[in-house]
DNA sequence: AGCACGCCGACT
DNA sequence: GTCGGCGTGCTC
């Protein structure tokens, strides 16, 4: 039959916010058939692009003068499975963006390039790396009974079932990951397991883990500072089923997997899950699909789930199991103190009873965290005469005092200036920092302790490429007794010889408008105290230190954040959310609008809220974003709300054909399930 | 999104 | 006289 056609027709997703399918011809009566799948070059507009053939059809209705010619199919490389294509699809209706444009980027950068060398260098090198030497697997460590248990539910699971690991930091969750892991690839030969970590900084460690527990797996990273030829060589080691764990960030949900069999995902609740522009996808929801989808296991751990995640565990629709003590014996949890700040004055941002603190370690040779999200030397810089501050000239924001380069910096546009000799409006001399930042902490900590080793960690101390890991490396080997740092510090890092956690100015997350703000202090306070005290009791039985430095020592978060009580906390919030009609039980979308006048957005957004009936769906009026201007651009932005996820979708769908149709010159985006509102 | 065409201002 | 600003129009 397929002889009869001297050509059939290629049906192409393109890169391309157009949002639509591409035809194109191919003369395939020579070879064989190009397979849904595969990769093809063809001519688009007055360029060359790789895209990707989601049908084969024998016509168009295309015009014969606009249909062209495709140039070449990537047939040395393996189609995508329907599978991969499935899910592909799934995120593109889901999020609302064409198909090309979720299921393009993420593939190595060198199979969409005209030439084919790299790829065939990849599948070359590919071809000899062979099995990896099987060295001598390590002995599992023995497990404590909840351990146990939770390793063989999820090992031993069949079908589609989410479990949410629910263990306080240090319960040895990583360990039930590898566990349940070895039983899986014990158990099918051919099995392939992804785990999905939040950063790439975390990932050494547990790769390491990883190789050393399963020496004869081939073990694939994806993250986004791979060089492009490890990106190629690692995601081909995946899509031909040679890989078999597979360990990376959000963008290896996309990955090409052939025989996934589990999911992992660490530290489920963490915001890094959620990429935050161009496709705005959750890799953890995503994760979900890929894992109900395929029919396979998935696990979320955290020590401070999020609440969506709870609330199907609490819901029954997740299974959840729980690690309720440290995993090292004698390892306890830290006791966490409030500091009330209003009775302990702070002298250079600390309370005499954390000076005291620090020196007790100090002199005892144990090491101390400060933790301060908060970069720079002061937020702001003032006019004691005349009260000006340093606000940006682009954004609704404050140019923050950097003093070791002596310069004023915007956060949010990297506007850069020297620090003004004297006040711009009214020429004073006496220009104060306000308030204080890491830098500033650091100066001060210095001054207090002169023989002390400091060494602060934050974006600005590790700009150059693995400086981060360097002076992770340093704290490791002992070599710093003070260290102060911002999130960076928070995650994943085991300092054996940490016993005293600061955190010095948490209280601003406690009143913000944004009604998340409190599960995530919640969370990156549970995180940060969670680094103390991870060993084994030091010698003479001193038990690691938590301190909060807090004007608001009643507030019930503390109070939950003392007793290291997520359950009550959890609930209590989902209480809350449940009678505001928050999520997890509304389905939230995002219209946001940019323009150079603040008017222009809000107009276009009033006319996106009124082109279209929507019975079912709330949408609210179009409002400012808290940070309206930023590089010179003011954003409005429009919320969508629902009960119903599947009305919310169909709505969506709709109304994203009629703004299209608008062809307004005012730059929109839309957002589902947006997480910073 | 790219990329080209197209029509108005300050420069070798 | 040209280089180049970004408005608008198209991509099987």
């Amino acid at each position: 039959m397929q002889g009869l056609f001297h050509h059939c027709i290629l049906q192409i997703a393109l890169d391309t916010p157009l949002n639509a399918i591409f035809d194109y011809r191919w003369h395939c009566d020579a070879g064989e058939q190009p397979q849904v799948g595969q990769l093809a070059l063809v001519p688009f507009g007055r360029r060359e692009v790789m895209g990707l053939i989601v049908g084969v059809a024998a016509e168009t209705d295309v015009p014969a003068e606009k249909l062209k010619d495709a140039l070449a199919v990537r047939s040395q490389l393996g189609p995508l499975s329907p599978e991969w294509l499935a899910l592909a699809g799934f995120a593109a209706d889901y999020y609302q963006r064409p198909l090309g444009e979720v299921a393009l980027p993420g593939l190595p950068k060198n199979l969409r390039v005209l030439t084919t060398v790299a790829l065939d260098r990849a599948l070359k090198k590919l071809a000899k790396l062979d099995a990896p030497h099987d060295g001598t697997p390590l002995n599992m460590p023995q497990l404590n009974p909840s351990q146990q248990e939770a390793a063989d539910a999820i090992g031993g699971a069949a079908g589609f079932k989410p479990t949410l690991l629910y263990g306080v930091t240090g319960s040895g969750k990583t360990e039930v990951y590898l566990q349940s892991c070895a039983q899986v690839l014990e158990r099918e030969p051919d099995a392939q397991i992804l785990i999905l970590v939040p950063e790439i900084n975390l990932t050494p460690q547990l790769e390491g883990n990883i190789r050393a527990r399963f020496p004869g797996v081939m073990l694939a990273t994806l993250h986004s500072s791979l060089s492009e030829g490890e990106r190629m060589l690692h995601w081909l080691a995946a899509h031909q089923g040679k890989a078999r764990i597979v360990l990376g960030t959000r963008l290896a949900i996309l990955a090409s997997l052939p025989n996934l069999k589990l999911i992992v995902i660490d530290e489920e609740h963490d915001p890094s899950y959620k990429q935050q522009e161009g496709l705005r996808y959750s890799a953890r929801d995503l994760a979900v699909w890929r894992a109900w989808q395929l029919g396979i296991p998935i696990v979320l751990g955290s020590a401070t789930p999020s609440l969506e995640s709870w609330h199907h565990a609490q819901s029954g629709r997740y299974r959840k199991l729980e690690l309720r003590e440290r995993a090292v014996k004698n390892a306890v949890l830290p006791q966490v103190k409030l500091l009330d700040m209003e009775r302990d004055k702070p002298k250079d941002g600390l309370t005499s009873h954390l000076i005291a603190a620090i020196k007790q370690r100090m002199e005892r040779g144990e090491q101390s965290l400060l933790f301060l999200n908060r970069r720079g030397y002061a937020p702001v810089i003032c006019c004691e005469s005349c009260g000006w501050i340093s606000e940006c000239t682009r954004c609704t924001s404050f140019m923050v005092l950097h003093r070791p380069e002596h310069r004023l910096r915007c956060h949010h546009c990297s506007l850069e200036m020297r620090i003004p000799r004297h006040c711009p409006t009214c020429g004073n001399v006496d220009l104060q920092p306000l308030g204080r930042g890491t830098q500033r902490v650091e100066e001060g900590l210095q001054a207090m302790f002169p023989e002390a080793r400091v060494l602060r960690i934050d974006a600005d101390s590790t700009r150059k490429k693995g400086s981060a890991q360097a002076a992770f490396d340093t704290v490791h080997r002992g070599e710093v007794d003070i260290l102060i740092g911002t999130q960076m510090v928070a995650k994943g890092h085991d300092f054996k010889k940490l016993t005293l956690v600061g955190i010095l100015n948490p209280d601003t997350a406690l009143f913000s408008q944004d009604y998340r703000a409190s599960e995530r202090l919640f969370a990156q306070l549970m995180q940060v105290a969670g680094r103390a005290g991870r060993s084994a009791q030091t010698e003479g039985g001193s038990t690691s230190e938590v301190l909060i430095q807090t004007r608001y020592p009643q507030h019930p978060l503390y109070d939950a954040v003392v007793r290291h009580d997520y359950d009550h906390f959890a609930s209590a919030l989902l209480e809350e959310r449940e009678q505001a009609a928050l999520p997890p039980y509304l389905f939230q979308a995002l219209l946001r609008a940019e323009a150079p006048e603040l008017a222009t957005a809000i107009e276009f957004l009033t006319i996106a809220r009124d082109c279209v009936e929507h019975p079912g769906i709330t949408i609210n009026d179009p409002i400012p974003m808290s940070m309206t201007r930023v590089h010179n651009v003011d954003r409005a932005q429009l919320l969508v709300e629902s009960a119903s996820r599947p009305m919310l979708q169909a709505f969506l769908r709709e109304w994203l054909l009629t703004l299209r149709e608008m062809k307004s010159r005012v730059k929109w985006s839309l957002e589902v399930d947006p997480l910073d509102i």
